[in-house]
DNA sequence: ACCCAGAATGAATGAATGTTCATTCTTGAT
DNA sequence: ATCAAGAATGAACATTCATTCATTCTGGGT
């Protein structure tokens, strides 16, 4: 439910293939918003053009204002997009009916947001480059806030229930979460500007030894 | 140096004078990287155009590019002012001749980095505005990171004094350092992104509480 | 009082970019 | 085989923006 950017079935990618291509409007969509994903992470959200966007995505110039009213519109849909996929894995996670075990349940959530594959690092400069303008620009606050709120719901509730079962004292679910968040945020900004500083397995480290301080029986 | 009381001929200052004033170059350079600084908080990184940075600095176009070779040049300067100035505060506190007791200092540390009043607003726009480019400008990566390994260092060094003077255990120095540095900066992400959800009290809170857990004895 | 180094100006320039739309092409239904 | 609906194209257009530079102006030195 994650990653469905991958899915051709085109024979030639790049080749010299100039036979147009007639696709449904969800399709071209994605595709679009794909392209849009990896030029921001490559050239910088300010650098993006439409030219830029719809050759990467192979299509012409015109097509992206049929799909997206306007170049505006592409770049919110993409925020929408990576945000939607971003909480939503984690949402799908800490719900977890197929993760019986808490302690095991935030190792998951702890996966998902630290590990991954080099795809991530693309995901991590778009959210980093909307975050950057979300203060001047509202429509991408609201975005961002709206998923953000049920993600944080969820993770209350998550560590509501563990500090419930692990009968942990002192211990004020909400603020938890509030710091958890936080630091993995300011741990993806870490691995996304100095990533010589901070390693991936270092960045994971210390997201776990702050649960462990927090939850020492469910977290060996 | 940058008295303007003596020998003063400007009556207004932004009204209807139109009398062209000459200023030593520094002036003028800084001048114009706080309007920079104004004008990326209110308007986001990448709607920043020179004339909306001189307009707003109450000069002509024309003078950016002769006291910054380009716009790229002032943007560069504007970074690297912002981060010398905010790594720059937190050092002082963190060498901190004048706060002997390491607690008080501590919470002096804090104060700086979650305190302040709206100003603070602006250069954390300014901030996160440069750190979502950074994935694609190696330029800011390496202003950033210059600044970051330096007070990322004295942090260190102050939580190794930390340890030592409170004996604790099991924790150590520099994991601690990256998880507190990760944790300011995913506040101060809230704070600009969501700060409906999050006000600065309980964010200082926050931080407040991941102190504590790891000093006890040091932070009440 | 005069002068001139160089600070400041802003209209002009050219390059880049978002958007439009007349036209071409594809596909599935008939 | 034919056709219509609408997906896709890309040259053209209008706008916006960074940069230039000929010109004007200022203030300290003489």
């Amino acid at each position: 439910m994650t990653d469905a950017s991958s899915a051709v079935t085109e024979a030639l990618p790049e080749a010299g293939s100039k036979r147009r291509q007639i696709r449904p409007k969800a399709e071209r969509r994605q595709q679009l918003i794909d392209a849009t994903i990896r030029c921001i992470a490559q050239h910088g959200l300010s650098a993006v053009t439409m030219q830029m966007v719809t050759r990467e995505a192979g299509l012409s110039v015109g097509i992206a204002n049929l799909h997206f009213e306007s170049k505006d519109n592409l770049l919110k849909e993409t925020l929408r997009f990576v945000a939607e996929e971003y909480h939503g894995g984690q949402i799908d996670i800490m719900e977890g009916g197929d993760i019986p075990d808490l302690g095991e349940r935030l190792d998951a959530l702890l996966d998902f947001q630290l590990g991954r594959g080099v795809t991530q690092r693309q995901k991590m400069s778009v959210w980093f480059a909307y975050y950057g303008e979300a203060g001047a620009r509202p429509v991408y606050q609201k975005i961002v806030s709206t998923v953000d709120r049920l993600a944080a719901q969820k993770l209350e509730a998550l560590f509501t229930n563990i500090i419930r079962e692990g009968g942990y004292q002192d211990v004020d679910a909400r603020e938890l979460a509030t710091g958890y968040s936080a630091l993995i945020d300011g741990l993806h900004l870490g691995l996304l500007v100095t990533p010589r500083e901070l390693s991936k397995r270092r960045a994971r480290s210390v997201a776990r030894d702050f649960l462990r301080r927090a939850f020492p029986r469910h977290i060996d």
